[in-house]
DNA sequence: GTGCGACGATTTTAG
DNA sequence: ATCGTCGCAC
């Protein structure tokens, strides 16, 4: 058979890395070297010249986007779809593997995924059960402390703590929330990976069955593996499996959400892999490289890889600072109408910030211009309330004792059952170890409620054993129509909010009966024995789907940097880059913060193929109040031979020449030298708040940096 | 039980 | 500024 399709057009690195003939394989692959292609091609190669079937590969990525676009472009290449083959994310494999051994694992087959909402309504929930002050335990920061021990394969009992301790409670807390998940037979994310591994730890037969089974292994974006995730991929890779594993230390930018970069000096250790560096680039000029490696040098501990590139020198870097942050954004738009007037597509601009508030003033000036746009970011289709809502009332048509989804509609729409008598269902069916919706009938039946409250109630059950007669044959398509029209969200959402949000609510509820008609039940669900309706649930809270409802097919795309990974653009715009933005505040205390925010920036400048802006303002809006700032730390870093400076004669518009207000502090400007009675002499390196509020950072020679508020500091100016 | 005004937090985010 | 949660008045 003629392979040489799978290597024609690849360069020597990625040839050596799809062909490598034994034993485990590290592919460092930087920014725009072709790390997708070479994944695939690896598995073209290994099914059409190893002739592995492709039932014994497993590839794993971290989105499900990734995921589709591997078994698309692999399916492509083989020119046939390969069945049996295994493709996912962590989360989707363990999934799968759960839903094949539910029983072992303790899981009822009907066990529901909890997404982040429902798992901190959840905690919330167990908190105000547990009678303690939600000032003290924060739901949101209890949810982190629950998952990060998870995402650790820690247990409540394994998490070491004193006893009558905060560190006990919030143990506690866990623990409870574990066990009401237990009884409802709810699992979270987090979860969906413990349990995996807990089943392959503990079980030597599933261990063999799997480790035989998947004899060759991928892994993308590894640098972004956590703990448990490292985990599994040992214990499925076992003694003999090869493991071909493809990350990039530089784009490491995940650390606080658990992300382990070591894991890829742990798979150094433990499996002895061959190194190859994918370090050609395809994407950028040699200008935007070249400052892209000047940056991440500012780095330590990195595993070593310089990105080249055959391509032209390009245009330099343009530098802009602007007064306020609308002067920024004014320009930026400015420059894009720039290319799209000579000739460019809007789709091809992108601009990058560090945070999501900073799209409104971009967003703003788009759309006064006319231009098209697309933010990333915000609730993803099955995430939005009207849509949860009626995935709630499904979810008690397939299961009336799903507790989580019970709380969640009992009164959506309000029927009259207020928190006191949730409360009193809640407490019978503690006190008899019952669901919810058990506990609401014996508690009517007994005329354990108000009158009215129990007439409500009975309202809604009646509502939902009518659905599920309703739809007992029904197609799920139907069966979905009949929830959203027997719920009545729509008239609802109408009563309580402005109209074009309520409209916008309604046709996202006609996109979800849309999306249950053209919905195909995956074939390894139903060989697991899955109802349509529980793929159509798991599959609801697995994949949240896109950002927009629309896709505009041609617009600029504003998104924050880290959405921006993975995805490239020929006209790039870095903005907000200030110290306390970009590095952000609360990365600057920690060094290792530090280092992935500068990976982030490196992550944001090599989307850039052709033409990169890096911006920044004197002054901005932060939480209501102008901050003032210097300018990032990391445009410093980039060589000023690769970089053009445009500040002066810029004018983005006459009517905003000159910029907005300068800051008002009896002359003392952003690196002003002055002097304090008691810290001595220092350089003013911020100023924020106005009048009385006003505050100054100084940064003083022996006494080090101070936050100090300028009308009691009595800073002298010096000459 | 429901609806409005005060209060406080506010980086990044896939599954 | 803005959003979500909480407490109090209807």
């Amino acid at each position: 058979m003629d392979v040489s399709h799978l290597l024609d057009d690849l360069n020597d690195a990625q040839r050596q890395a799809v062909t490598a003939e034994d034993g485990h394989l590290l592919v460092l692959a930087g920014a725009g070297s072709g790390k997708t292609r070479v994944l695939v091609h690896r598995i073209a190669w290994l099914i059409q010249v190893h002739h592995v079937s492709p039932m014994s590969l497993l590839a794993v990525t971290f989105t499900n986007k990734a995921a589709g676009e591997m078994r698309g472009r692999v399916g492509r290449l083989l020119n046939l779809r390969p069945d049996g083959l295994w493709i996912g994310t962590f989360h989707g494999i363990c999934h799968r593997l759960l839903r094949m051994h539910a029983a072992e694992v303790g899981l009822p087959d009907t066990f529901q995924i909890l997404d982040s909402e429902d798992q901190y309504r959840l905690v919330r929930r167990v908190i105000r059960d547990m009678e303690l002050d939600e000032g003290e335990h924060p739901p949101r920061q209890v949810q982190g402390f629950i998952n990060s021990h998870k995402e650790e394969g820690r247990r409540p009992k394994q998490i070491e703590h004193f006893d009558r301790s905060f560190q006990a409670r919030q143990v506690e807390i866990y623990q409870r929330y574990q066990d009401y998940c237990e009884r409802s037979g709810l699992v979270d994310f987090a979860e969906l990976l413990l349990r995996t591994v807990e089943l392959l730890r503990d079980r030597p037969d599933r261990r063999a069955h799997y480790q035989d089974r998947f004899g060759h292994i991928l892994i993308d974006e590894f640098q972004d593996t956590n703990t448990l995730q490292y985990a599994l991929v040992r214990l499925l890779a076992g003694e003999k499996n090869r493991l071909f594993v493809v990350g990039d230390d530089d784009q490491s930018i995940y650390g606080w959400r658990g992300a382990r970069v070591e894991n890829v000096a742990h798979f150094n250790r433990d499996f002895q892999p061959e190194i190859i560096r994918l370090e050609q680039n395809y994407r950028s000029t040699r200008t935007i490289l070249e400052a892209a490696n000047r940056v991440i040098d500012h780095n330590d501990d990195r595993m070593g890889k310089n990105l080249w590139t055959e391509g032209e020198q390009g245009e330099p870097i343009r530098l802009f600072g602007a007064y306020n942050a609308e002067e920024e954004a004014e320009f930026v738009i400015a420059r894009i109408q720039d290319w799209i007037n000579q000739g460019g597509r809007p789709s091809d601009a992108a601009v990058l910030y560090r945070s999501n508030a900073q799209s409104r003033l971009f967003e703003q000036v788009l759309l006064r211009e006319d231009i098209p746009y697309r933010v990333y970011g915000g609730l993803r289709f099955f995430e939005r309330a009207e849509i949860k809502d009626a995935m709630a009332y499904l979810r008690l048509i397939h299961n009336p004792h799903d507790d989580t989804a019970f709380e969640r509609v009992i009164n959506v729409p309000a029927r009259g059952i207020g928190e006191q008598t949730v409360a009193r269902i809640r407490e019978h069916a503690r006190a008899h170890g019952q669901s919810l919706g058990q506990a609401t009938t014996e508690l009517i039946a007994q005329g354990g409620l108000p009158p009215r409250a129990a007439r409500s109630a009975a309202v809604f059950l009646q509502l939902i054993e009518q659905l599920v007669k309703a739809t007992e044959s029904a197609s799920l398509a139907e069966t979905v129509s009949a929830v959203v029209r027997q719920s009545e969200l729509v008239a609802w959402y109408q009563g309580r909010e402005p109209a074009d949000r309520a409209e916008a609510r309604e046709e996202n509820l006609a996109e979800l009966v849309r999306a249950a008609d053209s919905f195909h039940q995956p074939f390894e669900d139903e060989q697991a024995g899955l109802s349509v309706m529980a793929s159509f649930l798991s599959q609801a809270a697995l994949e949240a789907g896109e950002h927009q409802a629309e896709r505009w097919e041609d617009c600029v795309q504003l998104m924050t940097l880290h959405s921006a990974k993975g995805l490239e653009f020929p006209l790039v715009f870095l903005a907000g880059m200030e110290e306390g933005l970009f590095p952000h505040q609360k990365s600057i205390e920690e060094p290792g913060r530090l280092a992935e925010e500068r990976r982030l920036c490196y992550v944001g400048m090599t989307r850039a193929m052709q033409r990169l802006y890096v911006t920044h303002a004197e002054s901005r809006q932060t939480y209501g109040q102008t901050n003032f700032s210097r300018p990032s730390r990391f445009i410093a870093e980039i060589p000023d031979s690769l970089v053009e400076s445009i500040r002066p004669g810029f004018r983005a518009s006459p009517a905003t020449a000159g910029g907005g207000p300068r800051p008002e502090s009896g002359g003392l400007r952003l690196g002003a030298p002055v002097r304090h009675a008691k810290f001595g002499f220092g350089t003013v390196v911020s100023l924020e708040g106005q009048g009385p509020n006003a505050r100054i950072q100084v940064n003083f020679e022996s006494a080090g940096s101070k936050w100090l508020v300028l009308a009691y500091a009595n800073l002298e100016l010096v000459a």
